[in-house]
Parts: structure tokens; sequence; C-alpha cells
DNA sequence: AATGAATGAGCGTTCATTCAT
DNA sequence: TATGAATGAACGCTCATTCAT
């Protein structure tokens, strides 16, 4: 358990992985100076790179500020409580994922079932990225305790859950709508599963290959065949 | 955010769910002197309650002590570091998970393939309560930044998978062990990503009937109708 | 104890109440630029309000600057220091309440009995308003630890006694200086002294009317009766 | 204005004037440990010291800490918050306000008038010390925007008229309660009022002798004679 | 087995002030 | 005039840990 307190005594600031996650999106709060909209931008990248490698309580205002070569009186300048900071960065984490996911079906020409085997396809391929891997859990664990983590992460989720829901819809027009639903939740959040066993350094992560054939089939199977009885 | 630090304030000890997370098990290292083993078990027990009801940053030693009546400086003498306590939580939680689950499958007189909806079925039945919905992404998110935590965790989800392996090697002979081993790996999964959504105050808990329908009926087919190509 | 804090969060800038202060007059240093002028008036008027609303402690510069809609570096142009704002509002203040009570008793005509009552009655007229009420046993407490509240305030004392020296002269030109100045400080302080009691929210503020009455009656008497032995 | 923090940052412990509050008692929580009780008791003095000496904004947490010679960690164990120290702080110094004020008038064998004589004195004799004037203006300024310094303050107030009005209550039998109860209140606010003025280091300290005399016989004066009309 | 006492580090936050633009 | 940015110090508080009794 000591291990992180010591990761964030001897960190430096260059070995935090800001690279890995450079597609956050800060609000522009004040037009013409850009600076402070920079400054905003690290705050936050810092925030997250720290978040995903040392974990949520080793996210401290001081942590940050060290991390960002900032002193901790000009963090507070930019992000008044860290309250603040957490939400914006929330907000700026999810919008990622976002713009990621949801354009993603959008691809004419494929047919449906083509179009739900690259959704699931393109979701099991994030799954190993570090920033997921360690990124959800603790946004699981936050939303147990915390509202305003819980209502932006299912917000997320159901967004990203909608174009798998257009595509069932068209599969299996039949199905009334709480079935259809209830399927695409079910493909999602066993998706979403594999997080905990195959995600970055996780024990089966060699095996994704595997695992994302049998998701893939065993969803298609499941959509085709599924009966409300 | 905050509301951590509002529940820390208000709840009084009498309000903390020790009476769901009775079948803790503690180790008794000293036999003859029960009163000390009792004290650790109810150390664990609160310690328990205090991460399930308001996650693992209110889990400090102060708050464990008060909430059990001791005294600081009692606690420490139980547990001389809040890791030897966290391990033996850790422990004691998994070792009831476990002898919660391996007899599962051992009731004979069953086809494999009840048995296999059975074991589904009790798993799945075991997600809505509060301690599996608030406990696991606990470790989940624990799991990635402390490694004996990713051990013991991962050790327990190994023992968890083992019925499910010998029934699906008993319904398809004919598989790989890898194949075998995934499909397993799959449905357990599977089942666990539910957590964040049909669990304890989730969005989606209400729906956790039709959710279990299709979960085990496609966990079926799977098993039924795989082929490794 | 937390009510400060509490009320800083919550109150908005248009709840302060600098409708009750707006006799401050603030010395024109630029003449010609009137804007500047204005937004130094602005300031003091701020100040003086969370002053009284809130207390000494409250009235922060960022606490000032908000409540003026100004920015802290901006207000820090028009009050580069603190104590210069501080200064200039405590001038201000005292000031205002030269100008309202000097002018009292120059009211001919009356004769010395009446004047006497008629600035009794002034001062403890003014004593339940919110203002005074607040401002001054701020002052008291500041003029202990800091020689510059305490010079200004005692200034501001020993002018408003002037009128009643004057009146107790014309009353008794038999007493010596020493004696008519003791009467004028017994008279000023003990009514001072009901601003605690019957203040503004003061726990008798109900009974000024009849306390009024006891403390002109007494004073008179004491005038007239008072013999140096 | 800055001499305050000057002044806390070369004052070193001894200056500071424990000698002068040495009759606080500090109730003993846990009977059988005497250390912590005299940590307390230390505690409260210097916090009481430091109020005086310095002033209300003085008094933090860190200062009350180095001035006792205590690491800020164990002076939170003694008084977890702020505000605990400060209630218990005003507790102690109310009592012993209490202790020394109430027993005035109940030595027997005297006229009320001498016991009138006698109570006003004991009152003004203690105005010009260094606690009570530095002491009651901050209370003051507190009792406007704390409840509860508000509220202990006037308690300790409506205790030490008590006496008053028995004292009163004897001489003029005759009187109406709230006619009484109003004199009382009369005289006792104005002996309060000479605080500010002839107070410890005050402008007309020197003429506290003569303000004396005047005091007493306008309030002998005044209580014989006052008619209710 | 239990308690009181103490330490040192860290937390989030507020603040007066300075300065470049 | 006015704004954004930055600094350094202090604030009240919580924490894991140690130790004498």
């Amino acid at each position: 358990m000591t291990q992180l307190r010591q990761l964030g005594r001897f960190m430096q600031r260059d070995e935090i992985s800001t690279a890995t996650v450079t597609d956050l999106i800060v609000p522009d709060r004040n037009i013409g100076y850009t600076k402070g909209h920079e400054t905003r931008e690290t705050i936050l990248r810092t925030a997250l790179a720290i978040l995903i490698d040392e974990g949520w309580q080793a996210m401290s205002m001081r942590r940050i500020a060290t991390a960002c070569g900032l002193k901790l009186g000009n963090l507070t300048y930019h992000y008044r409580t860290r309250e603040d900071l957490v939400r914006e960065l929330l907000d700026a984490v999810i919008a990622s994922y976002e713009r990621e996911f949801v354009p993603i079906v959008q691809q004419d020409g494929l047919r449906p079932e083509q179009r739900l085997e690259r959704y699931c396809r393109l979701v099991l391929d994030d799954i190993p990225s570090k920033k997921t891997t360690r990124l959800f859990p603790e946004l699981w664990a936050l939303a147990n305790h915390d509202p305003f983590v819980h209502d932006r992460m299912h917000e997320l989720y159901a967004r990203a859950r909608a174009p798998l829901d257009a595509i069932i819809a068209e599969m299996r027009p039949d199905l009334p709508a709480e079935h259809r639903e209830t399927l695409v939740l079910f493909i999602s959040f066993a998706m979403e599963g594999s997080t905990v066993f195959a995600g970055y350094e996780k024990p089966f992560v060699a095996r994704i290959g595997l695992i994302k054939r049998i998701a893939i089939g065993s969803f298609v199977d499941l959509v085709r065949s599924y009966t409300p009885d």
C-alpha cells in the first residue's frame, strides 16, 4: 500500500506520461489570453496523467502543481478549488471519449452486422490502453460515492450506447424497445467488464485477440437470435 | 465531491451497515485470548462497512477507531499499520467470497447446462447487493496501483472461475484448454461488468431480471455453439 | 464560528447593504478624472458594507474586489495595499460621522438644557442603526492593536464631544475644566456603552425608548447638580 | 495595520503575558491523566494571552502552538478544531469573570446604597486592567457576527447584572420590574462604555478616579430619585 | 489490552502583494 | 485604467505512525 506514497515522493515531472493524454480540450474562458488557456490545458493533462499513473488519491493540488512546474498558489488561481479542477477534468476526459466513439458507426455503406462488429472491435481495441484501463475503474469507484461523477459517467455511457442501439434497431426492427435497449446494455457492459481482466498490464491482456473473437461472435449471435419469448 | 466529508461529519457509528457484512472470519492468532480476536474481527467488520459506505479514502485509522468505539492507540495495537489492516481486511473479504462461491456448483444430480445456468444466476444475483457493488469497483481501482490488491483479487477471480471451467469442460470436452478458459473468462467478466450499470443504486438495477435472462441465454448458446475455427 | 465562511459562500453582491452607507466622501486626488474617483468611492462603500455585514476578517481584498465587480488586479491599482484602503476607509467613515454630529447642536434659539437633551437624543437614536452597531465595536477592537485606528477613532470622539463640552460650559460656567471635561466624557461613553446591549439585533434593542429616557434624565440631573466637592 | 504581522513574526514565547491570566479553569476530561489537563490549561492561557496582546486574528492554531512550545499536530490533538478551542476558551474566560463578580455583593452587613457603590467600584476598578480592556471589545466585535459569542457574552452580562438588580430591588421596592431592570441595564452599560476611553493604555486612563466618582454618584442619585412618571 | 500524548507530513484553501501586458 | 498571471506565506485540518504508561 505504501508504494503510492513512494512514487509520489520520488517521481519527477518528466516521468509522468502526459504524452498519452493529449486529446483534452479545455474550454477557453478568456478569449484573447492564450497563456492562461495553455496553462489550464497543461494542468488538466498533468492531473489526468497523475490520475492514470498513481490514482485518485495521488492527484492532489500540490502534486499537480509541482508536476506542472507551477506554484500551488498559481494552480489555485487557475482552478480555485480541487472540485473545480476535477469537474473540468472529468468534463474534458468524457468529452474526449465522446469525440472518439460517437462518430464510429456513422460510416455508411456497411451492413448493420458489419457495423456492430466494427463498433465492438473499436471498443475492445481501446480496452488495453493504459488510459482506459486505469481511468475507468477509478471513475467506477468514485461514482459509488460521488453523485457528480456518477451522473457524468453514466451520461457518457448513455451516449456511447446510442449508436449501438441504432444498429440493433436496424438489425431487429421486430424487438420491443426495452428488449433492444437491454441487449445494448448487456453488450456494452460485457465489454466494459474486460477492462479489469484484459486491460493494460492485466493478467489476460495477451489473450485479448481470442477474447475479442469470442465476444463479437457471441454478440452477433445474440442479436440475431434473441427472442423476447 | 464534498459529500464524503459531509458524510463523515454527520454519520454516527450506528448508521454504518456492519450488519450487512457479518461473514468475515479473522484468523485467530492468539488461541485462548478470544477478546483480542473479537476486537480484531470488529475492526475489520467496521473497516469494511466504512469502505462500502463511504469509500476507500474515508477508511482512515481514526475513522475506523471511532466507528469501533476504540481509541486510536488501541487500534494501532491490534493493527500496527494501516497496511496490516488493509491486507487482513482484503484477505478476509476475499475469503468470504470464496466461501460463498466455491461450493455453488458442487450440487450433484444436475446436468452441466443446469449447473452453468445456476452458477451464472448466483453470480448475477449477488451483483445488486450493496456490498458487492461498492466493494469490487474499489478493488479494481486499487488493483491498478497496488500489486498486492491486484494479486489477491485475481487470485479470487481465478478460484471463482474454477467451477465454471469444470462445467464447460463437461459440456464441451472437445474444446482445447485455451479456448475453454477464454470462454470462461469472457462469461466471467461479462457478468462482472454489470456491477457498474445494474448494481446497487445503479441506473439499470430495475432491469436486472431481463439482463439476467439475456446474459444466461447468451452464455449457454455460446458454450454450446462455440467453435475454435 | 463558521457562519462567516458560510455567509461568504452564499452571499451575492447585491445582498450587501451598500445602500445604508452612501454618505462616504472620498478625496478626489485626480481632479478631472472622475471615473477613477467614482471607482474609489464604490470600493470604499463596498468595503464598508462588507465590514458591517460580515466583519473585519471578511473584508479581504479579494472579497472587496468581487463584491465591487472589479478584478483583483484593478483593485490593487486603486489601492496598492490593503493598508492604504483601510486607512482611507476609516478616514471616510470617521469624516462621515463628523459631518453628521458636529452641526447637531449649532441650532440656536434653544436653551442649553434643551440642546443637551437634543444632543443625547440624536446620539442615542443612532445607536440601533446597523452601521453604528456593527462598525464601532469593530473599531474598538482594532484600536486595541492598531495605533492608527486608535488615534483616528479618538480624534473622532474628541470632536464629537466638543459640542457637548460647549453646552455644559454654558450650563455650568462654575465648573473647572477638568471636571467639565470628565462629565462630558462620562456622558459620552455611557451612551457608547449602549451599543453592545441595545444596538442593532442586540437583546435590549426594544427597550431603547425607556433607556433613552433614563439616560437623558440622568445626564441632565448630573450636569445640573454635580459638585466637584 | 502591519504591525500585527510583525509582532507575530518577532514575538517570542516569553514575551506573552500569560502571567496576567492565571485564573482559567479548564474542565478535566480525563481524570487520572494530569499531563493532558495541564497542557490544555497552558493552551487556553496562551491563547488568551495572544488574544489580549495581539487580537483575534493573531490567535491562530499555529500561533498558539508555537507560543505553547507544542507542535501543531499536538495542539489539534488537544483541541481538534479551532472552534473547539475558542468555545472552551470563552467558557473558561467567562466563567472566570463570573467567579470574580458574582460573590461581590453577598457581603452582608452593608446598606444597599453601600453595596451599590461597592459593586460599581469593583466593576470600574477592573476596567483599566489589560485583560478586560483588551478582551471585551474583541468579544463585542465577534458577537456581531458570531451567535455563539453573542449568546455566551450576554449570558455573562445577565449574570453580572443579577446582583445589581437585587440591590436596586432593595433600594426601590416601589419600582415596576421593567423600570428596575432598565435602570440596571443603564448603569451596567454606562460602566462598560468606559472601557474604550479609560481602559488600559486608553487616553483617559489617568482620569479613572474622577470618572469613578462621577459615575457612582450619578448612579446612586439616579436610583434614589428615578420616577417612572 | 488499552490509553493519552506527540510528531511530521500532507491536505485544500485563502490571502496580500507584485508585475507584465 | 484594467486584466491575467504568478508568488510565497499562512490558514485550519486530517492523517499514519510512534511511544510511554
